[in-house]
DNA sequence: AAACTCACG
DNA sequence: ACGTACGTGAGTTTT
């Protein structure tokens, strides 16, 4: 049996475009609808593997339908820019995925699409038709089946329908009866209204009963009551609509199915294009042969003539290469590395490296430990000579180039500043953002090697390790055209103190920490670990008894059939591939079962397990220690985030949780020393928005969630009763995060409305802080980003979105990033000049672990309190606000303990 | 690879 | 009628 795939490809477009968050490329390319297209059409041709297929698409003429109806085009609103341009590039990337386009002029994509299903149909071919508009479901039948992708939340999900799921949805008998449904109801989305005063309900009832809307007029004395003025009144209406939603399937053109063949859709031309489109993921469904073709025609035209670059394997050599390369003009030298890593877990080798200065390339190739060394001298000379270094991606190896660090810029950082949100900072990115110019990715060239890997490749051609300094070549190239660049980009927007100031500094602190780790007590991990065992499986048994039956407890999809199908639990889907079991439903169901809190247990249970007993162990290093990694180029906001493992998610808020935290402990003669800011986000808040009933709270000590829960209940601080206190406390978090009242409500158990009412009363309290908010929702509003104190920018996306969800979430963004950035800004600060401090006293304390508002410090004992002494001020000085910031210091001979 | 859940600030 | 707090990373199951 042969199948065909027929798509509406308007539809599926704007369905994919309003689905999901804009998306540019780097040259300004709107590519959200292109995406969602694309991974739709994947998705199918993976599910159906069709033998034909065809994207149909209108070609607007006069004689539409839609167009006639004169409403039509006075109300609706015109296509955005932003989709209309994904148009033609949509055409271009089918075309060149050799996907067969149908279009003629004066019919629409469904009329196209009606008639090839319909002549399919009767050639025996099984026909699944793809639209966004449920209009289309008049065409199924058992041979014709429609689907419908639904985007939500940026995932799709695609709805099957036929005959019989038609009548399950829709309590019709046959799917050609959408058609009168829409008749008598109406398609808000296509701006016609059927008969005045019939909705969905009622059209369902009046169909169920007459069959058709021809049976309902030829019977309309039956119809009783209200519905019948309605129905003679609307009549004309009706049948117009009727004609309106009718899809053609008798269209006057030759559908030849030859066109319409699947052939391999990963061609040279779509793969050009998807690179252009930079659609990463995308690239690697390619194959080898595809993408060969495109980067030798490749020729993008040069500003400054790349070197050839001389490979340097003799060590004897090497200092006569850096002697040439001081020799060159200009004021940087592009570096470009591979390195691998060490058996300590932490530190990695330098086995390559790349430079260009000038009109000279080199890449040096190293053989022993020793050679690294002489790379380093070499980097030094350079630097001596008035050369500044430009790195990507340097931390890891910081620590070999310390001596110079005031001199190296990391454009992997630069380019975080300048586009916050890319998932990746590899040379590629950087230099095709700044520069515009397409370089390889070590992916694309050497498959599952990395770059060090096919360096050290020792096969007797030695071709591999040839192509791979050949690459750092290009990669030194790339940066040291885009270093000057990048500064400039850097200083229009105001960012190079950020830079120069936080961020490159940083980077060498942030590596000390890394290596410096921190020690964890394996043995009571251990011990820890095998007691949640034996709790677990107490639990387990207990589940299973009350449930009447095994299953996988960990599988919330088994799970959620044992709650809610099997026990019958009240509480409906949440989530699109089923019941929602996470923990506020399951708290809500502790009342209705007892197996509600077994679970819950259960999951922090094998959470603590999983993730921090066996999951820390996992982590420690010969050394003993946990090196965890801090990462800088992540965050939307500009706060760290550490990962391999998490340190910044260690457990707290409960006893068992805590357990863990006080395995980690102080190395040999130490104690820890933790520091930190209190309240720091609201206290900005009180600062940046100038309210004066807010700082003077502060400045007067106040307990700020009891003096909030006061004012908005309108009653004396003294009066305010705990459960007051903990809601002005939620409303006092909402207002950081952008608050919605539905949000709030969720959070502290109220209605909707009853939250409401607390903002309004918040913002009636502090009006000051009100203004501003809305003044970072303008502010975003007019520049497409979001600024802290120290200039730290982040786009944001769509706050003209037609979308009210996609608008709000823009506006949630606009107003807690000022917020959550500048206090990530001030730690940065704050951890910089605590460090600085430390070595200019010559103190041996160091810094471990930072935590976005909290430091931890492992400290000799003799240091202790000196070192509280320098954090506390450090940290409070960081930055100079209208209230005070305050810092909460301790010690304590471990992590729990000290903070 | 994506979805779900949950640990932290 | 929609379906919601802001920012992360990791482990497990499912596709």
């Amino acid at each position: 049996m042969k199948k065909i795939v027929l798509i509406d490809g308007n539809s599926i477009l704007c369905r994919a475009y309003f689905g999901i968050s804009d998306l540019t490329t780097s040259k300004g390319v709107h590519t959200n609808g292109l995406k969602g297209f694309l991974s739709i059409l994947l998705k199918l041709l993976d599910e159906e593997k069709p033998d034909y297929l065809a994207v149909a698409f209108d070609v607007y003429e006069p004689t539409f339908r839609h167009l006639k109806f004169k409403e039509y085009k006075a109300q609706r609103k015109p296509m955005e820019e932003a989709l209309i341009s994904q148009f033609p590039i949509l055409h271009d990337l089918l075309r060149a995925m050799g996907i067969f386009v149908m279009e003629k002029g004066g019919y629409e994509a469904d009329d196209m699409i009606g008639t090839a299903a319909t002549v399919c149909s009767g050639k025996g071919i099984d026909v699944t038709v793809v639209s966004g508009d449920k209009d289309l479901l008049q065409l199924a039948s058992d041979r014709i089946k429609i689907r419908i992708p639904i985007t939500t939340r940026g995932t799709t999900v695609i709805k099957d329908y036929n005959n019989a799921e038609f009548a399950a949805e829709f309590g019709l008998e046959k799917p050609e009866m959408i058609i009168d449904l829409k008749a008598l109801m109406g398609d808000s989305s296509d701006n016609y209204k059927g008969v005045e005063g019939i909705g969905k309900v009622g059209a369902t009832k009046l169909l169920q009963e007459f069959g058709s809307l021809d049976g309902i007029y030829a019977n309309i004395d039956k119809v009783k009551g209200a519905n019948h003025d309605k129905l003679v009144k609307g009549k004309e209406d009706a049948y117009f609509c009727k004609w309106l939603a009718t899809i053609k399937t008798d269209c006057d053109f030759e559908l030849d199915l030859e066109k319409l063949k699947m052939k391999d859709i990963f061609t040279p031309e779509a793969y050009a294009m998807c690179k252009e489109l930079e659609f990463k993921s995308l690239l690697g469904k390619f194959s080898a042969e595809a993408r060969e073709e495109i980067t030798n025609s490749n020729n993008v035209e040069e500003e400054v003539p790349e070197p050839d670059t001389l490979i340097v394997r003799n060590a004897s050599e090497f200092a006569g290469a850096f002697k040439a390369l001081c020799g060159e003009k200009g004021e940087w030298a592009g570096i470009s590395f591979a390195a691998c890593k060490e058996t300590d877990g932490f530190s990695q080798e330098i086995v390559a490296m790349a430079v260009e200065c000038g009109t000279k390339s080199y890449c040096f190739l190293t053989e022993s430990k020793n050679e690294e060394s002489l790379l380093i001298s070499g980097v030094e000379e350079l630097v001596n000579s008035g050369k500044r270094p430009v790195f990507c991606d340097i931390k890891e190896v910081s620590e070999k180039f310390s001596s110079m660090k005031e001199r190296i810029a990391d454009l992997a950082i630069a380019c975080y500043l300048l586009y916050p949100g890319k998932n990746t900072y590899t040379e590629c990115d950087i230099v095709r953002d700044i520069t515009g110019r397409a370089l390889p990715e070590v992916k694309e060239v050497f498959g599952k090697l990395s770059l060090a890997e096919a360096v050290l490749d020792n096969s007797i051609t030695g071709e591999t390790s040839q192509k791979a300094a050949e690459l750092l070549g290009h990669y030194a190239h790339g940066l040291l055209c885009a270093a000057p660049k990048a500064m400039v980009q850097l200083k229009e927007k105001d960012m190079l103190e950020l830079f120069n100031d936080v961020e490159m500094p940083l980077l060498f602190d942030l590596r000390e920490m890394e290596t410096a780790g921190i020690a964890i007590d394996r043995k009571a991990l251990l011990d820890y670990g095998s007691y949640l065992n034996r709790e677990i499986e107490k639990e387990e048994k207990k589940i299973y008894e009350t449930a009447g039956c095994e299953f996988n407890i960990n599988s919330p999809k088994q799970l959620g059939e044992v709650l809610f199908e099997k026990l019958k639990l009240p509480g409906g889907k949440k989530t699109k591939s089923g019941y929602s079991t996470a923990a506020d439903v399951l708290e809500k169901l502790r009342i209705e079962d007892p197996i509600a809190d077994m679970i819950l247990k259960y999951r922090e249970l094998t959470k603590l397990k999983g993730t921090y007993a066996d999951g820390m162990v996992g982590y420690i290093c010969p050394d003993g220690r946990i090196h965890t990694k801090f990462n800088q180029t992540v965050t939307m906001t500009g706060r760290l985030s550490s990962a391999d493992p998490n340190l910044q998610n260690i457990p707290i808020r409960r006893e068992s949780g805590r357990e863990i935290r006080k395995m980690f402990v102080p190395g040999e003669g130490c104690c820890f020393v933790d520091a930190d800011y209190s309240q720091i986000e609201l206290r900005l808040l009180a600062h940046m928005s100038g309210d004066e009933s807010l700082i003077e709270a502060y400045s007067e000590g106040k307990d700020i969630h009891r003096i909030t829960a006061a004012k908005v209940f309108g009653i004396d601080p003294a009066e305010v009763t705990k459960e007051m206190r903990s809601n002005a406390k939620a409303v006092n978090f909402g207002i950081i995060y952008g608050m919605s009242s539905f949000g709030l409500g969720q959070e502290i158990n109220v209605s909707r409305k009853e939250a409401d009412g607390y903002i309004k009363q918040y913002f009636a309290t502090y009006p000051a802080i009100k203004d501003y908010l809305d003044s970072l929702v303008a502010f975003a509003k007019k520049n497409g980003y979001a600024i802290t104190m120290f200039k730290r920018r982040r786009p944001v996306p769509d706050l003209n979105a037609s979308n009210f969800m996609v608008r709000q979430a823009g506006e949630r963004i606009a107003m807690n990033s000022p917020i959550q950035g500048t206090a990530a800004d001030i730690m940065k600060i704050a951890l910089i000049n605590v460090n600085r401090t430390l070595k200019k006293k010559a103190l041996k304390a160091r810094i471990l672990l930072q935590v976005h508002d909290e430091l931890l410090l492992e400290v000799p004992f003799e240091e202790t309190e000196e070192v509280k002494k320098i954090v506390a001020e450090e940290m409070m000085k960081a930055a100079d606000l209208k209230v005070k910031l305050e810092v909460s210091v301790a010690s304590g001979s471990d992590w729990e303990a000290a903070h």
